[in-house]
DNA sequence: GCCCGATCCGGATGAGCTATCCGTTTCACC
DNA sequence: GGTGAAACGGATAGCTCATCCGGATCGGGC
């Protein structure tokens, strides 16, 4: 199962379709196949044959910043204080949830369209366990709160604030800390 | 700009359909106006005459959860007690999103397909906001939190729910209790 | 530098879905 | 029971999706 390098050509195809998938995404289109292959000036089907599903692409374009994110976790678990490490890491997610519009579907998806996605999902969710788990033992936190909920809550706040229409970037990510903020009062403990 | 009342087949066929359509969000399956024409034996023109958009339909199915919301907000506002008052309401509106998943697309859509939603939605928000107004005049809740931000912060707790695959209606019922208590541990002062 | 097999490309195309048009039927009123 | 208005519904044109396969491109071997 070890993956062949890309022929040159494909990877240079592969780079225009992220590309175009990418501002296809930041302008809020629809990403569906023939339409990103057109923009692109690239066949369909290769498209296809690089990304089976709009889904794929998506989590394509959405990689670089689960992955920036799962490194925001590891740094957050160099931080000896649990609790600054944990809410900035919170933080973190919402901010790139409301930055980066490929980023809610391909949390909220039951499924994952690429095993790689998986793997990084995995590898976030078990770095930002440790980080609650930390702030439990510490006391920090309301004990009946588990990794699931609070994943789930961000997914809901980041939410919250995009349904709101006609927020400026800025009054986006302020609403996004705000509604942390609010959350985490909730949970806070000691 | 009186409505003719409809005659009596044209009546009959848009039950039929509101019910075809409810079945289909009750379901999960996509409200497709083909597919329900098909399931509920009529006419495909004539189901796009009555509803000339999917959302047109799905307004319509969620309707009575909007009216049921509304009145018990209604009901909330002659209760004395500000804060019971408040939190019933909200734990119904999240209650009712949970259960009928018509609601959460027809509260998050930035613009209604039916005027008539739009005046429901009004009347809602409406006695929510004095529902609020009472919280806040007495001091009960932090004064940065607008009608909007909890309106909002409802929705985003049910998507959190949402988002959860596999779980069952109870599961799902007091998860979002539990949301709501968890949020309102951060919103209440005094 | 050239050749050859493997890899990749891309337009044409059929399948499926959406929404409208218009000839036919049903209804309500007289 | 007759009549005009209102409503019905199937056929169909326009559009999107995804695949197939003939042709082009690449890269290692000579």
């Amino acid at each position: 199962m070890t993956t062949t390098p890309l022929r040159k050509d494909a990877a240079r195809n592969w780079e225009r379709i992220v590309e175009t998938g990418r501002r296809y995404v930041e302008e809020g289109r629809p990403l569906q196949l023939n339409d990103v292959a057109r923009a692109a000036s690239i066949g369909v089907a290769t498209v296809y044959r690089h990304f089976p599903t709009p889904e794929a692409l998506l989590e394509t374009v959405a990689a670089p910043a689960l992955e920036a994110l799962a490194e925001h976790a590891e740094r957050a678990l160099a931080d000896p204080d649990a609790w600054p490490a944990l809410r900035g890491f919170l933080a973190a997610g919402i901010e790139a949830q409301l930055t980066d519009a490929s980023l809610p579907p391909v949390f909220a998806a039951p499924a994952d369209a690429l095993t790689s996605t998986t793997e990084l999902k995995q590898r976030l969710t078990g770095r930002f366990g440790r980080l609650l788990d930390r702030a439990h033992a510490a006391g920090l936190i309301d004990p009946g709160v588990s990794e699931r909920d609070l994943m789930s809550l961000m997914c809901g706040l980041a939410y919250a604030v995009n349904v709101q229409p006609g927020l400026g970037a800025a009054e986006r990510g302020a609403t996004g800390r705000r509604y942390l903020d609010l959350l985490l009062a909730g949970l806070r403990r000691s």
